[in-house]
DNA sequence: TTGAAAGCGCTAACAT
DNA sequence: ATGTTAGCGCTTTCAA
């Protein structure tokens, strides 16, 4: 095992030339004969000599690489951006180390540290529903790396930013709900220490405020996993004055509330509609089909690159944090019409 | 931007001393002082100084990183096996580049020579469905990458493998629709330059065997996507003589066929049944729920990842290549029932 | 046209 | 108890 690897010196000492001579042919000098050119050439094709990225990395200070600081891989949309942020970064010879902090500060901050240490050349993060002290990200601006938030941003950070307009989407979906002759619409609602959750439940508001609705407190209620749903819905079934209409913080909430009102042989939408947000592969298998929030992951992760790669390698002296909001759009189907 | 980062050198400047006795000090070494230690550590707090990790790797040509290629992220199944590599890692202190084929043969190879390129410690790795090539593999193997298969292998390379008993899991499978009386059993097949795709086949095959039953080369149909499943499903119901059960070979083509199924006012399972494979989220959410095969992807990845580390912390000399075939269990619920 | 030498950040054998 | 030196693989300035 352990066989290393094929170096520059190698080829160097079996073609009996010196190793700045093999480095300045694998580049293609102008200076270097083509007689040399073809004989290193060769040889580093036979041997499957592959530069070693380490020494590169040291060498320039530079490692062609990005971090990525994720919630969980394992919820559509994030694996969406993930995937738009691989494709990107692959055209661009870029690599990406992608770190989960499956929702844990503790996790997040040893992901940032790990990151630094790597010398990666940038990050993109989506912070997780624990954090709320972002010193860890700080650092690694003050470490001099750029760094992109998307969907889960920090606002007190100034950086780039990608995002939807979550007040406005949920404000759509909302009133779509009105349109249809909803009363009491209740909202399950994500955390309230992220952007995104406060945001969603703000457009909810702005839209029964601006129907001259009531807004009932009792209506809105913590839920942010499918486990939570499942119970906030039979909480909701035993009030005395039930809602017509739910707007859920994700699709997989709104599936539960889906699933526990069909088991109470509630019909959807005509006695309960439902509306879930961040559309993803489940919104066409539910029965009704669910209608969503598109919150366009793979060209988030895309987006959000492009403006790091950018950042990279183009530097400019007056950095103006750019802040991209991607338009959202509510797909209605048979869940709420 | 580019402000370059805290290093051993700043640090023994600050304070005086060399560089070595810095690097002693803050890996505790016996011969430093307390008070140097002290000095530096707290120092190197202040500074929130992080290890150059390319410098280690390249000191110690040991880059503890693991590489992943994996067909998409964008699936439940591969990125709950990533999620189990992401934590096995985690706590080894191992750091995860993971690549996706995007199931295109070029991309893998190019993904393998980055891998290559920077000096990964180990490899897991899931083929694309192009592949039928594997030189790009192997070439990691001569480099000295010990290489750990999983899902989808590859038989014709010695090395660690982690899989489940797909045969196996596909005889149970289709048995249990032929024991709720279903005779005339389609199968969508995945690509059979898989091994899991001829793997399922063959457990179809010799369940229908068993069973004295006839093979009807046209109830065999491949169809590994949506999409093409949506197609399939509609072909089935022009024949004369159409099926009465459907096993499929992963969970979005069975759903695909319950759609097509319904929208033609087919009841499931009453008039046809439908099993997919490869649990993931979506079982629970269809409606009737989907009977499927649990593919214990986080499992996969966590005990995947736990062989190659073994392997990499612990060498022998004696290189005896295991195969881990994890239990699959079929989950019946009401599709097929 | 090619080679020698220095250095990226860190460690470890070898001084002192 | 601490410093000096060499080297991991590569590039690049300077010298030949």
């Amino acid at each position: 095992m352990r066989s290393s690897q094929v170096t520059i010196k190698d080829i160097a000492r079996i073609l009996g030339i010196s190793p700045s001579t093999v480095s300045r042919a694998l580049k293609n000098h102008p200076d270097i004969s083509e007689e040399t050119k073809v004989a290193v050439n060769e040889l580093a094709l036979k041997l499957k000599y592959q530069p070693n990225a380490v020494a590169l990395s040291l060498k320039h200070s530079r490692s062609n690489t990005i971090g990525v600081i994720i919630p969980e891989i394992v919820h559509y949309f994030f694996s969406s951006v993930i995937s738009g942020i691989e494709d990107v970064a692959y055209e661009a010879g870029f690599t990406v180390i992608i770190c989960q902090s499956n929702e844990k500060y503790d996790r997040e901050v040893a992901n940032a540290k790990m990151l630094l240490s790597h010398r990666v050349d940038g990050v993109l993060v989506s912070i997780s529903k624990e954090t709320t002290n972002f010193d860890h990200l700080v650092m690694l601006q003050e470490g001099g790396l750029p760094l992109v938030f998307f969907d889960r941003i920090v606002p007190e950070i100034i950086a780039d930013q990608v995002i939807i307009n979550d007040e406005e989407a949920a404000y759509k979906a909302t009133k779509h709900l009105i349109e249809n002759g909803r009363r009491r619409i209740a909202h399950f609602a994500g955390p309230q220490n992220l952007l995104i959750g406060r945001d969603r439940k703000e457009g909810y508001l702005r839209a029964i405020r601006e129907a001259g609705l009531q807004a009932d407190p009792q209506l809105i209620i913590d839920a942010d996993t499918y486990e939570k749903a499942l119970i906030a819905t039979n909480h909701l079934l035993t009030m005395d004055n039930p809602p017509d209409g739910i707007f859920a913080t994700n699709d997989l909430t709104a599936i539960g509330a889906m699933q526990s009102l069909q088991k109470k042989g509630i019909k959807i939408p005509q006695q309960i509609a439902v509306v879930g947000f961040s559309d993803g592969r489940f919104s066409g298998i539910t029965e009704p089909n669910l209608t969503s929030v598109d919150q366009h992951g793979y060209e988030m992760g895309s987006v959000a690159t492009e403006i790091l790669l950018n950042r990279l390698l183009s530097p400019s002296e007056t950095y103006v944090p750019q802040t991209r909001v991607l338009s959202a759009n509510l797909i209605v189907r048979g869940s709420s019409k």
